[in-house]
DNA sequence: TAGATTGTTAATCGATTAACAATC
DNA sequence: TAGATTGTTAATCGATTAACAATC
């Protein structure tokens, strides 16, 4: 309906918002100025209100926000108001530790599979479920109403794996492996890549030594 | 000496060009153009170039970029000509898979200890290093020049375990914890929030549902 | 009503892209 | 030398911050 495409700048800071929020919501607070929790958060009152308001007015004039209110009306747009099934593929041991991790299921992201070639790790238990070989794939997405995966193998397989995906409906991928992967219009993927991350600590480390920064 | 503060939006492009590099290198790829690399990596030549120079210039007008060279010096520029000792806090599954990882070590970040609070998993084994309890902390990091820690544990203990850790001489936090850090001046840390990475997903998933991007 | 604080417009800042002169 | 491609300046675009009128 309306289209104003809202940019992924602006996307990037909500879970930080939702994660706030939460915390204040459990302490019992109920109102909070933008200006509150701009020092709360460290970030501009000006930004909090213009990022808010891509959605349209959460707040009330001389009032402020009400915690409870905004929580969730960012958890909806967050889409965590609704269930997704997801598979991990690789049971290495960032597969298994994803696996294991109880959070997700919190937002509505329910763990139905998990997969690997290596048969000395089918059949293996990651919190009640089964390690399947990567030939039930298919069958499985498709017969589960698998919406996301969980890629957690090396990159020489990931862009093979991730057709196959495709190829079967699956709609977006959270990308461990450490490789772009190019998919179709439409089809999302979430790039973790760690050790990028590690390296830009690496550049802040070592620049550091260097030249204290200037302020 | 010089002191031109280079924007973060170039440091987080580093580690990527860094990658397509190594790859190029590793094909035996000697030279390479802004122009080819942009088809490359689906990024324009004018950024490619502009990213290069803020480090002076690396190319050869006429010629391009020895793919060589350029892998080299970007190495340099985010410290991976330098080693550094690091320790995982908290020996979940994480941070077992984590200390597991091999490719940090080829980067020169080497695995030197791993603490838990949990009785249960002091002793374990983790790719030859034995999980210590969190009271060794401080002494261990003091005595083997350690300067990043990574952190896998609940939030709960992070904040206090990022003191203790500062207070120690650590120069650097990779922080997988769901908390934001405050650190004194000086100190790197590095956020991986895995769920804020899977809420954006969540987001983009559910908002093309509705309505198809529009182009 | 007066005071507080949002929603929103305008100004600023920074990052990206385009263009082209310098030079290999 | 002529052609190619960088390095770099200028133009554009987008994101952030400031300001303030609207309104609870």
């Amino acid at each position: 309906m309306e289209a104003k495409e809202i940019s992924q700048a602006v996307i990037g800071r909500l879970p930080r918002y939702f994660r706030y929020l939460g915390e204040l919501k459990d302490q019992g607070v109920e109102r909070i100025s933008s200006q509150e929790l701009s020092e709360l958060m460290q970030v501009t009152a000006s930004q909090i209100r213009q990022d808010f308001n891509n959605f349209g007015g959460f707040g009330q004039q001389g009032y402020g926000y009400n915690v409870k209110y905004l929580y969730d009306e960012i958890g909806k747009i967050l889409g965590l108001d609704q269930t997704h099934n997801f598979v991990i593929i690789g049971a290495g041991n960032l597969g298994r530790a994803l696996g294991n991790y109880l959070n997700f299921e919190r937002r509505g992201f329910l763990f139905r599979g998990i997969f690997d070639q290596n048969p000395a790790l089918v059949g293996m238990d990651v919190r009640g479920v089964k390690v399947r070989p990567m030939e039930e794939l298919e069958t499985f997405i498709r017969e589960n109403q698998i919406d996301i995966a969980v890629l957690t193998i090396p990159k020489t397989g990931a862009v093979g794996v991730a057709d196959r995906l495709v190829q079967n409906g699956i709609k977006a991928i959270w990308n461990f492996a450490h490789v772009d992967l190019r998919v179709p219009e439409g089809i999302q993927v979430e790039n973790v890549h760690l050790s990028d991350s590690l390296m830009k600590l690496s550049y802040n480390l070592s620049r550091y030594g260097k030249e204290q920064k200037s302020n």
